[in-house]
RNA sequence: GGCCCGGUGGCAGAGUGGCCAUGCAGAGGACUGCAAAUCCUCGUACGUCGGUUCGAUUCCGGCCCGGGCCUCCA
């Protein structure tokens, strides 16, 4: 079988095969730190973190970088707007944005570089490229010259005339060729900067990641993944920043993985539109294996719609699977289905992969012998597992609630069962049909089965 | 305008040159004191017009519609 990923590069499938068979890199880019992060935002989070765990069951070793832009002009708004330092912000939001990835039952990834704890590597590659003759100091500014590099432009298929042609900001007046862009600009007094050959400045966007991808993957890897909006200007531009630095290194990444949007609205989703739901909030409405599994419901290169319906029915979905798992013990996982790993390994089609989840699910509640249930329970474990899904108790799974919510207490949901247990027993049904209402008004569903009655919080 | 993606049943969403996706919602049945959960059954799905083919939702072309990128973007 093996693995096979979309590759950018070349808009099609590809048989995945790693440089070092022992040692899988991939660099994925990460989020500016400056406001909570939106659903949107998650999206790649959770496809490669799918991914990281697909390539740690498939390889020895994996290394993943996920990159914090910690640098940035809507940074330095944002905290003067908010009357705090840029370190306070950065620092909030960041801590804010990892534990709402862990929400979302997202791995930690092996390094979460900082672009500001990278700016000697940033220098440096400035430098090779002026040495080169790939890069140019103007007016306290570095910038790449596109025209020096012949390949410009084979990520994302334009040239540089279409690129000049499309473009709608204005040329500053600095610039050799109207495609060039920044890879160092200088600082005034009030903003953050750091002394360079070019005086007191900061980092242009793109050069960041060739920065920590260099040093913390080498000059090149396997992967490298992020949203399909930053396939042009900000992968292009690194492919070109980072392989004229190093010669011989083209492409940079042998795997260019890109992920599709999510819409909100029928519209990308995004800070600037105004049109984002954020984790954060979301966290309220429903569990983060909720908005996880919604977001594994769509193939990760389609566009993925946001509905509150959408977020029901994932909800849903997962009750069933969590239903079947229920009062099965706590099975261990034991052999990944065939099934799942195919679907994943097929350029992780997680839609077929869930769609297998639930061919399970039925076959465990269809199941009579107990070896085999605890096979198929065993197996769906399993499956979950690698897909992030369905490791917690399914009691607790069925009792969330909003964290503050204040209903029922577990201890008096106890005693109107054992009540109504009482009634049932004396062939009162009247009273124990009451109870149940009761219950139900305050959003508990009571299930009766020969093992006695269980209840869950309706969703 | 240029360059890319898409258009599948009420909804979401895979996939395939000829046979089943899967889930949610809905209808009927089994089970149940009644429910819930579960199981079974059901609904003439593949934007449009042509072409290739014994056969196309699947391949090719035109058209229509939607989305993304074109230096803020995950």
């Amino acid at each position: 079988m093996g693995l096979k990923l979309h590759n950018t590069l070349w808009r099609k499938k590809e048989e995945f095969s790693p440089l070092d068979p022992n040692h899988v890199r991939m660099y994925v880019c990460g989020v500016t730190a400056y406001d909570f992060a939106h659903i949107g935002n998650a999206r790649p989070v959770i496809v490669f973190d799918l991914l990281y765990r697909l390539l740690k069951r498939l390889y020895p070793r994996v290394t993943y970088v996920r990159n914090v832009t910690d640098i940035d002009d809507k940074i330095n708004d944002r905290a003067r707007a908010n009357g705090e330092t840029i370190r306070q912000l950065t620092e909030r939001t960041l801590a804010q944005y990892q534990a709402d990835m862990g929400a979302l039952l997202a791995l930690s990834p092996d390094y979460e570089p900082r672009a500001t704890e990278h700016i000697p590597g940033i220098i440096r590659i400035a430098e090779i490229l002026i040495g080169k003759g790939n890069a140019y100091a103007a007016e306290g500014h570095v910038l790449f010259n596109v025209p020096s590099m012949p390949d410009y432009g084979r990520l994302s298929g334009r040239n540089r005339d279409e690129m000049v042609a499309g473009a709608r900001v204005d040329v500053a007046p600095y610039k050799r060729d109207p495609a060039d862009f920044v890879l160092w600009k200088p600082s005034r007094d009030d903003q953050p900067g750091w002394d360079s050959p070019w005086g007191r400045g900061r980092p242009g966007w793109h050069i960041e990641c060739s920065a920590m991808a260099v040093q913390l993957l080498g000059e090149s890897f396997d992967i490298h993944g992020g949203g399909l909006d930053l396939i042009f200007p900000h992968h292009e531009n690194e492919i070109a920043q980072s392989c004229c630095a190093f010669p011989g290194t083209w492409p940079m990444a042998r795997y260019w993985v890109h992920n599709g949007m999510l819409n909100f609205g029928s519209e990308k989703m995004s800070k600037s539109l105004g049109n984002f739901r954020t984790v954060n909030e979301l966290l309220r409405d429903a569990p983060g294996e909720a908005l996880r599994y919604y977001m594994l419901t769509g193939h990760y290169r389609q566009p993925l719609e946001w509905t509150n319906e959408g977020l029901k029915e994932a909800r849903s979905g997962l009750d069933r699977l969590y239903q079947a798992l229920q009062g099965r013990g706590a099975p261990a996982a034991s052999e990944l289905p065939f099934t799942v790993l195919a679907a994943l390994e097929d350029d992780l089609n997680t839609p077929l992969a869930i769609s297998h989840l639930h061919e399970i699910a039925t076959e465990l509640n269809k199941a009579s012998d107990p070896a085999e249930k605890r096979r198929l329970a065993g197996e769906l474990k399993a499956a979950g597992e690698i897909m992030g899904l369905l490791q917690q108790d399914p009691v607790a799974w069925f009792r969330w609630q909003p964290a503050g919510s204040e209903s029922l207490g577990e201890a008096e949901i106890a005693g109107m069962i054992q009540r109504r247990l009482l009634a049932r027993k004396a062939r009162n049904f009247a009273e124990a049909d009451r109870i149940r209402d009761e219950l139900k008004a305050q959003g508990v569903v009571l299930e009766d089965s020969a093992q006695g009655t269980t209840w869950k919080r309706a969703s």
